[in-house]
DNA sequence: CCCTATGTTCCCAA
DNA sequence: CTTGGGAACATAGG
């Protein structure tokens, strides 16, 4: 999510009140896109992960980067590797690189815009949490990473969020206490807003619109810190699989 | 070379 | 309904 975010926030001031002018799909598993030309984009937000652009004429284009996908905005159109898609405006250019492939975009109606989960960014309601939870058995941070649950919370960020609040990620969520869900929702204001303000996390190849790397790997506590210092409490940040999934913890202080 | 990892989500089966 | 596992894909590292 901070890293969407950071992408919207800095397509908003490039391509709002542009026209399109022309638009290749340069990897066929995309799909087609058709009759987009002349359009002008609108407005440009985050719903969750995913990034739609309001064109005129009353629909969206929506993306959804996945693992490895990213927008890099250059006033010439040159292809650089691993580039799915280009979209050209009078000023320039944006490409979509994306290495592995899992990006998607669509044409989407202004009726599919609707989102009832609650976004990552700004307060979460602490009683939503916790109905939410219910008698459900899952792991924490299973719960945390559902996307219908709560949009915008992906594997990093689940991780340090869960370390900031003290709460191991195996802890089932009926199990938590109303305590629990606050340090929670503060744990999550407090790391999405400064890895927004970092321009996201950069642990291998993120980078921004304008290709600068994010910040928030220097702000990592546990993820990806196997075997080092919990900057917390001293004890060993250990790893295991959670839902398929590499999750750093530290059984010092995460209970 | 083979096996395992990696930022996500969807689909299926227990 | 809920939960967990594998697949989609490309690349890097042990």
């Amino acid at each position: 999510m901070p890293e969407v975010e950071t992408l919207c926030r800095q397509l908003r001031r490039v391509i709002v009140g542009e026209e399109i002018l022309g638009i290749e799909i340069l990897d066929p598993r995309l799909g087609s896109l058709e009759g987009l030309e002349r359009r002008k984009i609108l407005s440009v937000r985050r719903q969750g992960k995913a990034l739609k652009l309001k064109m005129s004429q009353g629909t969206f284009l929506s993306f959804h980067l996945r693992m490895t996908g990213r927008f890099q905005w250059r006033p010439d159109r040159d292809i650089s590797p691993h580039t799915r898609l280009v979209l050209s405006f009078r000023k320039g250019h944006l490409f979509l690189i994306d290495p592995r492939r899992f990006a998607t975009v669509a044409l989407q109606e202004i009726r599919e815009a609707f989102c009832p989960a609650q976004d990552s960014l700004g307060d979460l309601d602490t009683s939503y949490l916790s109905e939410a939870a219910g008698k459900r058995q899952l792991p924490v941070k299973s719960f945390l990473m559902d996307q219908r649950v709560i949009a915008g919370i992906g594997n990093i960020y689940a991780c340090e969020i869960l370390h900031r609040a003290g709460i191991h990620p195996t802890r089932k969520v009926c199990r938590l206490s109303g305590a629990d869900w606050s340090r929670v929702a503060e744990a999550a204001k407090a790391v999405l807003i400064r890895a927004v303000a970092c321009r996201g996390t950069t642990i291998s190849d993120w980078r921004d619109l304008y290709g600068r790397p994010g910040g928030y790997q220097k702000h990592l506590r546990v993820y990806g810190r196997e075997g080092e210092e919990c900057p917390g409490c001293g004890e060993v940040v250990r790893r295991m699989m959670l839902g398929g999934r590499g999750t750093w913890y530290c059984p010092g202080c995460q209970r």
